[in-house]
DNA sequence: TAATCGTCGATTGTCGACAGTTTGATCTTG
DNA sequence: CAAGATCAAACTGTCGACAATCGACGATTA
C-alpha cells in the first residue's frame, strides 16, 4: 500500500486555479497603483477583463480582503483599502515587533549556506542601487527581510510578513518613490547581518530597531506628506 | 455635496451575509472536534447540510484556509488542518513574541476603564474555574489576552492574535482538557495584570513570559502525548 | 428653492448546471 | 496472487442566470 498523498499540511499555495491567477493580477494592480484606494471594485468588470466568470473573482476578492488589500462592504461589493497614517503606524509596529525577534532567531538557526544568500541579497542591494528603479529597490529590499524570517524558520511569522509586506508595498508603490538615496538602504542593512552573524541578540534588535524604524520614519513622513491620497476614482 | 457614505475603513466584520454564518459554522464544527483533522470538506455536503448552495461554502472554506484552520488541494479540496509538535511551537513562539509587545503598548494605553476591564476579567477566570467546563475556561483564557491586545490598540496585531487563537482553540479543543488545576491558570494572569499597572516593560515582559511559557510548555506536553491525532475520519 | 419620495439601471448574493479530474473499486494479466 | 489497467461514482472548478438590493437621478411637494 503506498500512501496516495499527503493530504494536508501546511498552506501549499494555490497556484493551479484560476482564483490564484486572478488573486494575483488584482494584487499587482491594486499595488502598482492602478485600481487607487477607495475605487470600487466591479466584479462583473473584472470577470470580463480576465475572461474568466465571477466565481473566481468573487474567491480572489476574498482572498485580498483577508490581506488587507481590500475592504469588503456587505451588498456593497469591494473596495481597494485606503490607508491613514496611523496604519502605517501599525504595520511598522507589528513588523518591527516581528522581525526583531526573526532576526534573532536567524540569528541562531545561521547556517554557512544562509549566511551566504544574506550576504549576495546585500550585494543585489547595491547592484539595484545603481539601476534607478525605485519598485525594484523596494522589491529587494523586501527579499532581504523575507530571508531573514525564512532563515528564522517559522511559516506563520513568515506568513505574517508577506502579509504585511503587500501592504506596504501597496503604500510605497503610491508614494512612487521612497528614499533620496538608495545607496543608503542598502548600506544600512550591513549592520544588521553583521549583529545576526556575530549572534548578539541585544545588537541584532538594536540595529534591527535601527534601520526598521528608519523605514517607519521615512515612509510615514511621506505619507503625512501625501494626506489625500491619489484620488478615489469612481 | 455630502459624502454618501464611508465606503472603506478597516475590516468591518462581514456579518450580514451567508458567508460568515457558513464560516462560523463551520469554525465550531472544527473546533469542537466534529470534522476531526486530516478529514475532508466537501463542498456539497456542507452546503447541503446547511441548506445554502456550494458558492457560499467555497468562499467560507477559503476564509478558514487563510485562518489557518482549513488546507486547501487544488482539485482535492479542503480537508481540516493537521497539527504537528512543531506547529504548536510556531503558534506560541509567535504568539509569545506578539503579545510581549501587546502588553507593554497595553500598559503605555492603559485607562482606569480598560484596567478595570482586566481586573474583573480576571474575575471571571476565577469564577469559570469552579464551573469545571474546559471550553468555557479556555475561551474566558481568551478573553483577558484578547483585552491586552485590544488595548494596546494596534488592529491588526489583534487580529493576528485572533488568527493564532482560532488555530489554538482548535488544538486544544481537541486535546480536550487543559489544565489540571484550572485555579491555577486563572492565578496566574494576576502578575501578568499588576505589572502591566505598574508599567514596568521588564517585568511585563517576564510575567507574560512566564505565563504564556506556561501554557506553551503544557500544550506541547499533551500534544506529544497524543501524537497520532483522533483519526482523520473517512 | 430645498428637501423628500419614487423609479430605474447597475451590482451583488445566491443558485443550479456542466465539464474535467480525482478516488476507489473492479477487472485483467503476468 | 500481486501489480497494473479499466471503469464508474463522486467531487471540484467554473460558468451563466435570476432575484434582491443599492445608488443616482429626476419628479413631487411644501
Amino acid at each position: 500500500m503506498r500512501t496516495i498523498s499527503p493530504p494536508v499540511g501546511l498552506p501549499a499555495l494555490n497556484e493551479t486555479d484560476l482564483v490564484g491567477q486572478v488573486a494575483r493580477r488584482l494584487t499587482e494592480a491594486i499595488v502598482l497603483g492602478r485600481l487607487p484606494p477607495g475605487s470600487k471594485v466591479v466584479e462583473a468588470g473584472i470577470a470580463r477583463e480576465l475572461g474568466v466568470s465571477r466565481a473566481p473573482v468573487r474567491e480572489a476578492a476574498r482572498l485580498l480582503e483577508q490581506q488587507g488589500l481590500l475592504v469588503a462592504n456587505p451588498r456593497r461589493g469591494f473596495f481597494v483599502r485606503q490607508f491613514a497614517a496611523d496604519d502605517i503606524d501599525e504595520i511598522y509596529d507589528l513588523r518591527l515587533c516581528v522581525e526583531r525577534h526573526a532576526a534573532v532567531l536567524a540569528a541562531r538557526n545561521l547556517t554557512p549556506e544562509t549566511r551566504d544568500k544574506l550576504r549576495r541579497q546585500i550585494e543585489v542591494l547595491h547592484e539595484t542601487a545603481d539601476l534607478d528603479d525605485p519598485a525594484r529597490q523596494v522589491e529587494e529590499d523586501y527579499r532581504f527581510h523575507r530571508l531573514i524570517c525564512e532563515i528564522a524558520g517559522n511559516r506563520r511569522m513568515l506568513r505574517l510578513f508577506d502579509d504585511l509586506a503587500s501592504e506596504l508595498r501597496m503604500v510605497i508603490g503610491l508614494i512612487g518613490r521612497l528614499y533620496d538615496d538608495p545607496h543608503e538602504i542598502a548600506r544600512t542593512h550591513e549592520p544588521v547581518l553583521a549583529a545576526i552573524e556575530a549572534g548578539h541578540p541585544e545588537r541584532i534588535v538594536a540595529y534591527v530597531d535601527y534601520h526598521i524604524g528608519h523605514a517607519w520614519r521615512e515612509v510615514g513622513r511621506l505619507v503625512r506628506e501625501i494626506p489625500p491620497w491619489p484620488a478615489a476614482a469612481k
